[in-house]
DNA sequence: CAGATCATGTAACTGGTTACATGATTCA
DNA sequence: TGAATCATGTAACCAGTTACATGATCTG
């Protein structure tokens, strides 16, 4: 899947600049893209030309103008088609898995350290997914993704569903790298 | 990371040629890439030309040449500054979490069958995943990352962990998307 | 006064995918 | 005889990243 279903759905949420989106990009765990410009826009442009979202220029008076988007009746009926499409699984690129794979060559106390910086980033990660399920502070604008912001009940377990899931994610990680670090440091005291 | 690494240290783990490889690849679920030639008689040229791996051309009667290839001293000592290098946070594209975000829109059988037809496909690599943790048959050819063909009790140990955390994932995976069908049955029925 | 924020975009590159291309051999 | 396997490679494309480019405003 490319970013472009990603900005489509935003923008059936409510309407936003490419600015916006970027740090919607940015702030999200669950939109794992960089959220860099030249995606964004040039993604943007595209779904203009085809007709799925429409462009609304708001000049401002010191500011660049804002240029903002929301998606078209086609747009909403496109997304709704690809919401119905076959799922895919997840791919996940873990190279610390193949570092593993040829890191006996390390001195033990280097592996553990390895293993420890890991562990110290992936806890990171779980302590902000696990953050992410709290709702956000009273009246604050509603985050991508908070239940707070969903427009039906379903929604909202459709998206606290997604925010356990990587909650899950770096949970699971994170056990499993604690009880590897554990494995490796029995092993070579037995 | 690129390709290149893993393929080096699959060279520094025994030699091979490209089409090898490309089978290593396709069977491997960590190996994560789609092991397309292109790629790998690229990186193939690439690392002969930075002088990490060396060639011997094995002509065959009847069939083409077989190029194999491993992995010299520079390239050895190249894949251990890798492995030592800082660890990367795994990254993981998960294109039904963003259909799941705009997925209210679809009547609930609907949606309930993209899920159970997810699930399917994740048990299938579950199933896959732990049973790369069984030994290979008897007298076969050990795979990667089968520790029979790990060469200390200590890169065995690694190579354990690489297919549990695997196993891990998807097994996490299934458990969620089970829970989440039951959680959407049940809140319709209520 | 420096650094963050608002706001738009472009250029160059990297990594990876799909499809194309060739041709003999082996097996059901 | 048709499909799978052995064995090499190339071409065209797509998605995504890093870095470049500009410039005003707001905040500490």
């Amino acid at each position: 899947m490319s970013i472009e279903y990603a900005i489509l759905g935003l923008l059936s949420w409510r309407e936003l600049s490419g600015y916006d989106l970027k740090k919607i990009f940015e702030e999200s765990v669950a939109l794992y893209w960089t959220g860099n410009n030249n995606e964004i826009y040039r993604a943007l442009v595209d779904l203009r030309e085809r007709g799925l979202v429409s462009v609304e220029v708001q000049p401002q008076e010191k500011l660049p103008a804002r240029k903002v988007y929301a998606a078209t009746a086609e747009g909403r009926a496109e997304l709704a088609a690809w919401t119905a499409s076959a799922p895919q699984l997840p791919q996940r690129r873990h190279a610390l898995l193949i570092q593993l794979a040829w890191a006996d060559a390390l001195p033990a106390g280097q592996l553990d350290n390895l293993l420890a910086e890991y562990e110290d980033e992936v806890q990171t990660q779980a302590i902000i997914s696990r953050a992410q399920l709290q709702p956000a502070a009273a009246g604050a604008r509603a985050r991508f993704l908070d239940p707070a912001g969903a427009r039906t009940p379903r929604e909202a377990v459709l998206w606290r569903a997604i925010l356990e899931n990587w909650a899950a994610f770096y949970g699971s990680e994170l056990a499993w790298v604690r009880a590897l670090r554990v494995e490796l440091s029995t092993a070579r005291s037995s």
